[in-house]
DNA sequence: TCATGATATGAATTATAATTCAAAATATGA
DNA sequence: TCATATTTTGAATTATAATTCATATCATGA
């Protein structure tokens, strides 16, 4: 067990984890915290009850490790894709398209998330949602950064950097909620994102590297 | 009483019931609608209980009642501001004026309008919204058809007139977040985002009329 | 096979908060 | 002023859901 191959026990263990929070996330994203109770979920991922408290040593915790874990992965696959060699206009494109094929995998998720980043988050007491805040923060501040140096290249508009970050996230969370209320009514992809947001932010041809 | 000038009587009622409101909202706002207990309200606004049950039948058409009567103040500002005389580009921009005084004027409903708008609203069980989403969707459709004249009329760019209107809708969204999260740190304004959105979304010097 | 330790169970307990309603306070107007 | 109607009150009730823990079930290895 150390630190090596995991036991049996443990993969078993693990895999009991990973049920319960997959049951879990589908109903508190269906329903929010409040409305999801214990019962259900252990009702729902045949267990009893008290074994979901052998796991998770209680409702606010199970919640808190369901986001911390989704947050983590959201997080670690838009960092990778603003780490990808390329000029600044494909580290944005390619962060677009990194974000959108993650809600999109995991649409479950999305109003979880976005509540929580987004402060609508009344599911929890205050803090714990901190370090999602911080991972939210750290992205926006990447952004901020390739923007700041595509403009000093030249390659955009003279522009604050902190707005442009702020304002392309925001296009890009519309979109996605959007998709949420009317799912398939109006389809858009990363390029229509980016191309209402960078025509002619984007100054003339300068781009479309690889 | 009937429907010419309120009594005494009446004009009390109505004074209480939105003192209790008010105090409603800025707990809800604080806290969500499942952290705030109806003992709380009842304290903070210095009424008993079960006076607060004189004026609501129970708790949830007490958030309600709240929310719609902010919904509907926002809206019909939105509505206004889009009735306006002058060019798309003026409506456009007196729209995104309104909306960011109103909700500059109304932080303390913002959080839970955007919860309920964009179906983050775990708050409240299925269908309560339904209302909002019809007066969100009204004001977007009203935009898009705004976007679709000025684009016939050249003054914007080819381009699905949904999307734009969700991107502008969506920016605006965002920095208004972004003040609610950090407020003051990046102050904004109307012409700063619609300077992200326009530069060269708006075809040429075509525009600024009045 | 059986003894022992680990794990899972869910009825019972406890905590919290919504709602009620008999009693008290207040207002009205004869 | 007092009888009556109206309104307010908050302790008591009820409802709901989180959490516990004695008991049952299962796994392991002698």
């Amino acid at each position: 067990m150390k630190n090596g191959k995991p036991s049996r026990k443990e993969r078993e263990y693990l895999r009991h984890r990973q049920e319960i929070l997959k049951v879990a996330l589908k109903l508190f994203s269906e329903k929010g915290f409040h409305n999801v109770s214990m019962h259900e979920i252990a009702e729902k991922s045949e267990f009893a009850v008290g074994t979901l408290y052998k796991f998770f040593s209680n409702k606010e915790e199970l919640y808190r490790a369901l986001i911390l874990e989704k947050a983590e992965k959201f997080h670690s696959a838009l960092m990778a894709a603003l780490e990808k060699p390329g000029s600044e206009m494909t580290k944005i494109k390619t962060w677009v398209e990194a974000k959108i094929k993650f809600f999109m995998d995991n649409l479950d998720s999305v109003r979880l998330y976005l509540a929580e980043t987004h402060g609508a988050s009344f599911n929890i007491r205050a803090g714990l949602d901190t370090e999602i805040k911080r991972q939210y923060d750290e992205t926006l501040e990447k952004i901020k950064t390739i923007f700041q140096i595509g403009i000093k290249k030249r390659f955009f508009r003279k522009c604050d950097p902190h707005l442009l970050a702020v304002a392309l996230d925001g296009i890009s969370n519309a979109f996605l909620f959007e998709h949420l209320d009317h799912p398939g009514e109006h389809p858009f992809d990363a390029d229509l994102i980016l191309n209402i947001f960078f025509h002619h932010v984007y100054e003339k041809g300068a781009g479309q590297d690889a």
